[in-house]
DNA sequence: AAGGATGTCAACCGCCCAAGT
DNA sequence: CACTTGGGCGGTTGACATCCT
C-alpha cells in the first residue's frame, strides 16, 4: 500500500522556511524532487525550488529596486522583451520574479492599459480595466522591438527631462531607437513622438507619475 | 466608518528544454 | 531515436494591505 503524502500549498511558514533553509545549508541542492521529504517537508520539490530561489537563498537582495536597476530593467527589457530570468541575470540579486512583478506594477500599470502592449491579463481588475479601454485613448505607447521597425516618417522627436511636463493630449511614444521608429502615419491626432527609453525613466523618476495615470482613466 | 477598488507580491500552474537512459 | 525526468521559465492567480468614495 502507498503512503498517502499530504501536499500543502499557499504561503510558507516560518518553520517551513528554517527546515528548507537548515537542510539546503548542510546537504547542498542534489534533488528538489526528492528533497522535501528529507527535510521534512509537506511541499512539492518545485515549491521549494521556488522558495528557495526568490526568497531563502542568501544572496538574494530585498526592498525597492534603486535607480539604477529601474533603468537596467526597462533597457533590457527594451534589448530582451519578457525574458524575465535573463533581466534578472543582469541585476545582481534580483530574482526573475521580482523583476517580473516590479516591471507588471511599477511599468506596466501605467503604460499597458493605454495600448496593445499585450493581452490583457486575465484578473479580476478585467472588468474596470475593460471599462476603460472602451475609452479613447490620448496616449499611445509603441515598445515594439527596435528590430521590427520599419522606414519613419516621424515629424518631430523629442527627450525630455526630469523636471519636463508632458503634452498628454497629443503625445505618441515610440521605441527606443528613434531612426528605428515605425511609421504611425495611421494614427490620427498625435502629433508629438517621444522615445519609451526616455518616457520610462521620465515616468520613474519624476512625480507626474500619478498625474500621468490619473490623466489617462 | 464601511465596503469596494486597487496595488503589491508570493506562490502556483503549465509548458518547454536539456540531459540521462 | 524515443521516452522520462528534473529544472527553469513566463503567465497567472490569490491573499492581504492600502486607498478611495
Amino acid at each position: 500500500m502507498e503512503d498517502i503524502i499530504i501536499i500543502k500549498k499557499g504561503a510558507w511558514s516560518p518553520e517551513e522556511d528554517q527546515k528548507l533553509k537548515d537542510y539546503v545549508m548542510r546537504f547542498g541542492i542534489w534533488n528538489w524532487n526528492l528533497m522535501p521529504k528529507f527535510a521534512g517537508l509537506s511541499r512539492t520539490g518545485k515549491s521549494c525550488r521556488l522558495r528557495w530561489m526568490n526568497y531563502l537563498r542568501p544572496d538574494v537582495k530585498r526592498g525597492p529596486f534603486s535607480m539604477e536597476e529601474r533603468e537596467r530593467v526597462i533597457k533590457m527589457y527594451q534589448q530582451l522583451g519578457n525574458r524575465w530570468a535573463a533581466i534578472a541575470g543582469e541585476l545582481p540579486g534580483r530574482t526573475d520574479n521580482e523583476v517580473k512583478n516590479f516591471f507588471h506594477t511599477h511599468l506596466k500599470k501605467n503604460l499597458g492599459q493605454i495600448n496593445n502592449i499585450d493581452a490583457p491579463v486575465q484578473c479580476r481588475r478585467v472588468k474596470k480595466q475593460k471599462k476603460k479601454a472602451q475609452e479613447k485613448p490620448k496616449l499611445f505607447v509603441d515598445i515594439s522591438s527596435p528590430t521590427m521597425g520599419s522606414s519613419s516618417s516621424i515629424s518631430s522627436i523629442i527627450t525630455f527631462d526630469q523636471n519636463e511636463k508632458i503634452d498628454m493630449e497629443k503625445t505618441v511614444i515610440l521605441e527606443s531607437n528613434p531612426s528605428l521608429s515605425s511609421s504611425h502615419s495611421n494614427i490620427d491626432g498625435f502629433d508629438q513622438f517621444v522615445d519609451t527609453t526616455s518616457f520610462w525613466l521620465h515616468l520613474l523618476n519624476h512625480a507626474n507619475r500619478e498625474e500621468l495615470y490619473y490623466e489617462n482613466s
